[in-house]
RNA sequence: GGGCUCGUAGCUCAGUUGGUUAGAGCGCGUCCCUGAUAAGGACGAGGUCACAAGUUCGAAUCUUGUCGGGCCCA
């Protein structure tokens, strides 16, 4: 008999589950087979005594194509719901999308361009509705290629009109806990898109400007403190310092620190020296700005800032006088430690104003330019215009100490990418600082409710989220809902002929009523008498006479309702959720929002867990743009590797910190990819004839099989509480790494010579087969949460499935394996050490002898143990074997008279000049030639040909 | 500028209450196998734990500061 045909007697490996996975074309007829068996809603119904687990979905902004962040973001949630169901949990996922806002707008202003001025507000609306639409459904569809499953069929959109009812439920709800409040303030203003801008719309960018240092002559100097002595004949100034001269128009008031102490310098001005006061501090940095360094400036004394206030001074441009006034928020950090002040034109300034009774004079309209309230010289010119003008006319007036270009952050319309302005307007509010009480409860605000619930109700992963929303709830101003667009959910309110409005719960809930059957178009459409229905406003508001708001609310307002219009809406999911999953950056955002709105409107939160993730960043660590030569396309990555090698990617890295992406290091990513499929093709293909049913046996401890028995238990252990703890990359290199360790490098290694040359049914290879299955089935259910395609593919490939296996047609309505025990004991861990530490000393002596001697394959060594301790050696005579095979060699043997020394030692001996090579096993043994009729095989090789000729026979 | 946060081998990550020459996997290099084969195995190189000072008998681990990155604000 030739080698051929012992080959043919082998039991290698046989398995339809290709090596090459071919991801690209595989996936996407797999996802039409589950879109076909609604797998899904299968899982739902699976899974109906199930707990209920409800993770709600943050809506993208319906804009683009998926970016790398919402593959990341939307790939998370998938395998922790993918997890929590195969714990036993019922887990509805209800995808959504924020559909209305500016960009969208913005977007169809461009593509509209000269156009735009013939369209009416509902055209507009229109054509961004449109625009949504088609963008929810690429979206979907992109991620639903990612494998991401949930009710694609039914998804909520804020834009739709039972949405939109619900947000005004909420409206209701802080108009009746009289939370809602209007009016004029500062606050970021876009000229470019004529608009209010939240926060959030703005970006900063580092523009150069003007900066000036201006002087106010002080009117009554008899009022001057006494520690001040200047000149008799020259007029006293104020210096103050801007680099916004646009807004001096407006100025109504000076503002010091009352603890700062303030000298009196004679300074250059338009060609003569004149005393004007500085901060003492500030004075070294500012004096020499015209006087050279050091600055041999004229001095007249000191004196406190408390001394100046009340102090009047005369207004530059027209007749009249402002006064300095106290502040605690001037500082020494840049300027004069004068502060020019203007309420209609900061935050600071507006605080100050009401405080001391100022007007809010806002001098600038909407377009950005200047009113009639103004010197004629810049009445109707915009602001940008009005800058040098205003510069050159305290230049020509003597009043001008200093003038430099500088290089600053300037706050920019994140959409135009232009300079924006603060300008005071009227604007609907929420009180974040207002007590009131809901459902009975004892009065506390928005705010004081937030941050009881942020510390003693909702857990954070990481748990620095909590300090992170803390702090931004603690400074976070009263929460501007209004925004002057189109394409958003109208604010409820109605004015009469006297201006006054109109809003209460019940305008609020008769407008919410004719939303949800006509959608909020209908704010253009319908008249205040239709909008207002059964609702009676009361003799003051005459319903025909009535003119509806123009502002539109917030789009935070609208994602940060979806806890109602979401979770209470639909039956099937609850309130609160158990899980808000999105990147760090909706601390500010969506959380924020969602908190307020749940805390407002229900006392509760809407969430019980908020897990976060980072951001992509380059290779580098530094934050990517599109035009970054690194930028990774997500649907190009997933069209190029397929999802699964992209989910594997996601679940690799700590999302809690930055995730850098490249395309290259995705590509390189596959490796880790093939690593874990081959094993699980290994796994298989050696299960081709193994009913584990009819084919089991018990794994005795002191066995190498039951090593991998108790590794594989661990395993379960460890990556279902890594699964758990959401810490999904440890999940991931737990599985990785026992893939490429236990199985590939030690166990799978080790059995080959059994699998393969034992008899089919011999004991050692049942056994073999009984653990391979278990790993088989274990391992394709802990990874079926992530390489969702793959595992189910494996899934296929497990043959004689019966019971709640063989029912199932997917992997994914499968259980989590449990570990089967028995926990191994101490000794029994201790004997698995000693046996790993004899394969590093064989594989070590034969790496020694490979480079002495030539000896290349194991197969022709032999392994003698040397144990001199006599109840060691008997403990670990079970495993030779085992030992035997994890080296490779070909025979092994206790020595008789073993040399005197502690623990367990194996010497590699070189067998090629001792024993025959066996033909169909190629191991050096003794016994190779012991049977007459096989003598180029060993006795047990031997048996086994024998075994499959009377096999052949009978069949 | 402020709040939160991150910084361990080329890459992704471990490093428990501070305690022996800082680990793993991948990648890389060398070699072996050719019955997991566009697979598998062995061995090896590779780190001043961002930097500096301090506390300590002893610090990747604690303190302070510096530098760099990120998110959110100003």
């Amino acid at each position: 008999m030739d080698k051929k045909n012992y080959k043919s007697t082998l039991n290698l490996p046989q398995t339809p589950f290709p090596m090459e996975a071919k991801l690209t074309a595989n996936e996407p007829p797999r996802l039409s087979r589950w879109k076909e068996g609604r797998l899904y809603e299968k899982l739902i119904t699976h899974r109906a005594a199930g707990q209920k687990w409800v993770l709600h979905d943050g809506p993208p902004f319906a804009n683009g194509d998926i970016h790398i962040g919402h593959l990341i973001n939307k790939t998370l949630k998938d395998v922790v719901l993918r997890f929590r169901s195969m714990q036993g949990y019922q887990t509805p996922y209800v995808p959504g999308w924020d559909c209305h806002g500016l960009p969208i707008e913005h977007k169809i202003q461009q593509d509209l361009g000269p156009k735009l001025r013939q369209m009416s507000v509902l055209d507009i609306r229109r054509l961004c509705h449109e625009y949504a639409q088609k963008y929810v459904k690429i979206q979907s569809e992109q991620f639903q290629r990612l494998g991401i499953l949930g009710e694609w069929n039914n998804p909520y959109l804020t834009m739709s009109p039972a949405y939109e009812a619900q947000t005004l439920e909420i409206f209701a709800r802080f108009v009746e806990a009289g939370l809602v409040y209007k009016q004029l303030k500062p606050v970021h203003w876009s000229v470019a898109n004529q608009t209010a801008l939240a926060d959030a719309e703005l970006e900063y960018q580092d523009v150069e400007d003007d900066s000036i240092f201006v002087l106010f002559e002080l009117e009554d100097r008899s009022k001057l403190p006494a520690s001040l002595q200047p000149p008799a004949d020259v007029p006293v100034h104020l210096m103050i310092w801007t680099t916004t001269p646009w807004t001096l128009p407006a100025n109504l008031a000076v503002a010091v620190n009352e603890e700062f102490e303030y000298g009196l310098y004679g300074v250059p001005a338009g060609g003569r020296t004149v005393p004007a006061l500085i901060a003492r501090d500030l004075s070294k940095e500012v004096l020499p700005l015209e006087w050279g360094r050091p600055p041999n400036a004229p001095f007249y004394g000191y004196c406190k800032g408390r001394d100046l206030v009340g102090l009047t001074y005369r207004y530059p441009f027209a007749a009249r006088a402002a006064k300095v006034v106290s502040a605690a928020y001037v500082s020494l950090d840049t300027g004069t430690g004068l502060v020019h002040t203007a309420p209609g034109h900061g935050e600071e300034d507006y605080v100050t104003g009401v405080a001391n009774g100022l007007d809010i004079y806002c001098p600038v309209l909407a377009n950005g330019r200047f009113d009639d309230t103004v010197p004629d010289w810049i009445k109707g010119k915009t602001v940008w215009e009005a800058n040098p003008i205003i510069v050159q006319h305290l230049a020509d007036k003597r009043l001008l100490f200093h003038q430099q270009k500088i290089t600053h952050s300037y706050p920019h319309d994140w959409r135009s990418k232009t300079k924006t302005i603060f300008r005071a307007t009227e604007q609907w509010f929420i009180a974040i600082d207002k007590p009131f009480a809901v459902k009975g409860d004892s009065p506390r605000s928005l705010r004081q409710r937030a941050l009881d619930a942020v510390i003693h109700q909702i857990e954070f992963v990481p748990n620095w989220g909590q300090a992170r929303i803390t702090g931004m709830l603690e400074s976070r101003p009263d929460w501007c809902i209004s925004r002057q667009r189109a394409w958003g959910l109208p604010i409820p309110v109605f004015y009469n002929e006297k201006g006054e409005a109109l809003l209460t719960p019940q305008s609020a809930r008769a407008v919410a009523k004719r939303f949800a059957e006509k959608g909020s178009d209908a704010w253009f459409t319908d008249s205040p008498a239709q909008l207002l229905g059964d609702c009676d406003p009361g003799p003051n508001f005459p319903k025909d006479k009535l003119r509806k708001e123009k502002d539109i609310f917030d789009v935070w307002f609208e994602s940060g309702s979806s806890w109602r219009a979401v979770l209470n809406d639909r039956s099937y999911l609850h309130f609160p959720a158990d899980l808000y999953l999105e990147g760090s950056d909706q601390h500010r955002g969506w959380f924020q929002l969602s908190l307020l709105l749940g805390l407002g409107a229900t006392g509760q939160p809407p969430f019980k867990q908020v897990l976060t993730h980072g951001f992509v960043v380059k290779p580098d660590g530094t934050k990517v743009s599109k035009s970054d030569k690194e930028y990774v396309t997500a649907t190009q990555e997933v069209n190029r590797h397929g999802a699964d090698v992209l989910r594997l990617w996601c679940c690799s890295v700590d999302y809690q910190n930055d995730i850098p992406a490249s395309p290259q290091a995705i590509k390189e990513f596959g490796d880790k990819y093939r690593k874990i499929r081959n094993t699980l093709r290994y796994l298989l293909s050696n299960l081709y004839d193994f009913d584990p049913h009819a084919d089991s046996r018990p794994i005795p401890p002191n066995s190498l099989d039951g090593w991998a028995w108790a590794q594989l238990d661990q395993l379960i252990i460890d990556v279902t509480a890594a699964y758990d703890t959401y810490q999904l990359h440890r999940a991931f290199r737990l599985l990785h790494d026992f893939c490429a360790v236990q199985i590939s490098a030690v166990y799978g290694n080790a059995m080959k010579d059994r699998l393969y040359c034992e008899q089919p049914a011999s004991p050692s290879r049942r056994r073999c087969q009984t653990v391979m299955y278990r790993m088989a089935s274990a391992l394709t259910r802990l990874l079926a949460p992530i390489i969702v395609f793959t595992a189910d593919e494996a899934w296929e490939h497990i043959p004689h499935k019966s019971g709640e296996d063989a029912a199932v047609p997917s992997v994914h309505l499968m259980s989590l394996p449990q570990p089967a025990g028995p926990d191994p004991s101490p000794d029994q861990q201790h004997e698995w050490s000693l046996l790993m530490d004899l394969r590093d000393q064989a594989l070590a002596q034969l790496d020694a002898l490979k480079k002495s001697s030539g000896l290349n394959k194991a197969l022709d060594a032999e392994l003698v143990y040397e144990i001199s301790d006599d109840a060691l050696r008997r403990r670990l005579h079970a495993y030779g074997p085992d030992l035997e095979d994890m080296v490779g060699a070909g025979h092994h043997s206790f020595a008789e008279t073993p040399p005197q020394g502690p623990g367990a030692r194996v010497q590699v001996v070189d067998r090629r000049q001792t024993y025959k090579a066996c033909a169909r096993s190629w191991k050096r043994r003794p016994d190779v030639g012991d049977d007459p009729q096989y003598p180029d095989l060993s006795l047990r090789d031997a048996q086994a040909v024998k075994a499959a000729q009377s096999n052949r026979k009978t069949e």
